[in-house]
DNA sequence: TAGTCCCG
DNA sequence: CCTA
C-alpha cells in the first residue's frame, strides 16, 4: 500500500512526486509490467488501429490515438465526446484488458482514490515532433473521479500547469512506468507535453506510449 | 458568438 | 476556420 520513498529515479525503484495537492508522479510504477501491457496494446491496435484525429478547429493531431473500454474518446470537427464505437469501423471498442484495470486502480489507490472505474482508456501514440497543447479534460460527467496517466517508451516532458491555461506550468520528465495521478481539487488543471525528442527505447523502441484512464460517463 | 487537445 |  505504501510506496517506498527513493530519490533515484535511474535505480529503477518506485518514488513518488507530489505535483500539487491532489496530483502525484509514481515514477516506476509500472515498469515491471511494461511489456505486458505492450503485448496486449498490439492487440487493440490490430482492432482499432491508431489514426489521427481533427481538432473541432480543422487541425490534425500530432499524436496519433486509439481507445480501449466500453467508450473512448473522439475528437472531429463537430467537437470532443466519448462514443461506445470506434467510428472507423463501426465496431465497439476493445474491451478494457483487465491488467490495464488492474493497474490504473492501484495507481490511483496509491494516489488516495480509493474508489477509481475507469471505463474508458485512451491510447496516445507519441512519434519524434508529437506533442499536446495544455488542455483540461473536461468531457466527463464526473470530476469526483481522478485521472490516471501512464506513460511508456521513449521520455517526455509533462506540463502540468493550473486552473486557468495562463498559470505556470510546472515540467516534469515522464520516463518509462510512470504513472500521474490527478484529481480532486487538481482534477481540472491544465496539462500537456511537449514535443516529443527523438530516441530509441529497448522495449518500445522510437516512440512513446501513453494510456490514460478515466471515467467518463 | 463562444470555444478551440492546431501550429508558430 | 468551423459548428453548436
Amino acid at each position: 500500500m505504501t510506496l517506498p520513498l527513493f530519490e533515484d529515479a535511474e535505480s529503477g525503484q518506485p518514488w513518488r512526486e507530489a505535483l500539487c495537492p491532489g496530483a502525484v508522479v509514481l515514477h516506476n510504477f509500472a515498469t515491471a509490467a511494461g511489456a505486458t501491457l505492450l503485448t496486449t496494446l498490439h492487440d487493440i491496435a490490430r482492432q482499432a488501429p491508431f489514426r489521427h484525429m481533427i481538432t473541432p478547429g480543422g487541425f490534425r493531431m500530432s499524436v496519433a490515438m486509439t481507445n480501449c473500454g466500453s467508450c473512448g474518446w473522439l475528437s472531429d470537427r463537430t467537437g470532443y465526446r466519448y462514443a461506445a464505437t470506434d467510428p472507423e469501423s463501426g465496431k465497439p471498442w476493445p474491451p478494457l484488458p483487465e491488467a490495464y484495470l488492474k493497474l490504473a486502480r492501484a495507481a490511483a489507490a496509491s494516489a488516495g482514490f480509493p474508489d477509481f472505474e475507469p471505463d474508458a482508456c485512451l491510447i496516445n501514440r507519441y512519434a519524434p515532433g508529437a506533442r499536446l497543447s495544455l488542455h483540461q479534460d473536461k468531457d466527463e460527467r464526473d470530476f469526483t473521479q481522478p485521472i490516471v496517466s501512464v506513460s511508456l517508451g521513449l521520455p517526455a516532458v509533462f506540463l502540468f500547469g493550473g486552473l486557468r491555461r495562463n498559470d505556470k506550468a510546472a515540467r516534469v520528465l515522464l520516463t518509462h512506468g510512470a504513472v500521474v495521478v490527478w484529481g480532486g481539487p487538481a482534477r481540472l488543471r491544465y496539462h500537456g507535453i511537449l514535443s516529443l525528442k527523438a530516441g530509441y527505447h529497448p522495449l518500445v523502441g522510437e516512440q512513446r506510449i501513453n494510456l490514460t484512464f478515466r471515467k467518463a460517463i
